[in-house]
DNA sequence: TCTACTCTCACGAGGCGTAAGAGTAA
DNA sequence: GTTACTCTTACGCCTCGTGAGAGTAG
């Protein structure tokens, strides 16, 4: 139970665990719009406390985010990703709960893997074409590592 | 040379090079609908014979689906698709054309293999959950493996 | 006043679903 | 003639934002 697995992200432990996120900063941070963090608001993917109507992001939430994003570039729907998101904070109390997040997170490693399947067969096509043209570029005489 | 880098798919061959397919085999096949099919078309993805108005796919055509599904699969636009699938069909036979090919195969090996980094992440983290929700079942002896 | 933040419409692209109406091959 | 397809046209819907305009806190 040492390894951080949640995504509050807890090890790769931030030099100050207390501080707080403007929601511009973090904009900024992970390349998105103010715009966008709010619209995942919305959405019920984050909940940053609030100092009036300014919110307010901790650690927790900034790793939040960055889950979020990374499921997003895994082709992953924001309902998607919130579902997941919720697996990690499910009553872990209970035998019922704890085999529904065991059967749920075998199933999720298994669409991962056909990703990956998926992503190694794509690698490889690409690989061969660039083996290839660098070779009969060479062939050619051409320097193949010019770009 | 001996390998097959294109999506016409020659690799595994099938056992009839001239078969060809109507839109609701291949609908059938690859679990999609037909309407999604011609919406490929439409997008220029993908162009099969014609027999008056009916469409005939071949086994590159074929192939060509399974490789455009695949590409969605891993979260690229019909778009990006498109234009990956015209990197292969780029003429090869000049220099600057070779060049660019080249490059830009190494630039969508490197998203690729970015990608393949967040999966693994998140791969290991469900793992992490998996290993650590069948260690607590166990402790209280439930059989851990039920599902 | 200026800046940085907030909010709420509202529109737009991408990716199809789906229904309508009509033709065609066995 | 019925079944099982096929076709085109076209509107609709959900997702994921982006943009505009207007207000507010410091």
């Amino acid at each position: 139970m040492s390894v951080a697995v949640t995504p509050s992200g807890k090890s790769p432990a931030p030099r100050d665990t207390q501080r707080i996120y403007s929601i511009a900063e973090l904009a900024r941070e992970f390349a998105v719009t103010s715009r966008t963090i709010r619209f995942y608001e919305d959405e019920g993917l984050i909940k940053p406390r609030r100092q009036g109507t300014q919110r307010l992001y901790s650690v927790g939430d900034r790793a939040r985010l960055g889950w979020i994003l990374r499921g997003k570039r895994l082709g992953f729907t924001l309902s998607e990703i919130k579902e997941l998101l919720d697996l990690y904070h499910v009553d872990r109390t209970g035998l019922q709960q704890m085999r529904e997040l065991l059967r749920r997170s075998r199933l999720h490693i298994e669409d991962l893997e056909r990703r990956r399947a998926d992503l190694d067969a794509q690698i490889g096509e690409f690989k061969d074409v660039e083996t290839q043209v660098s070779a009969e570029l060479q062939r050619r005489g051409a320097d193949p590592a010019s770009d």
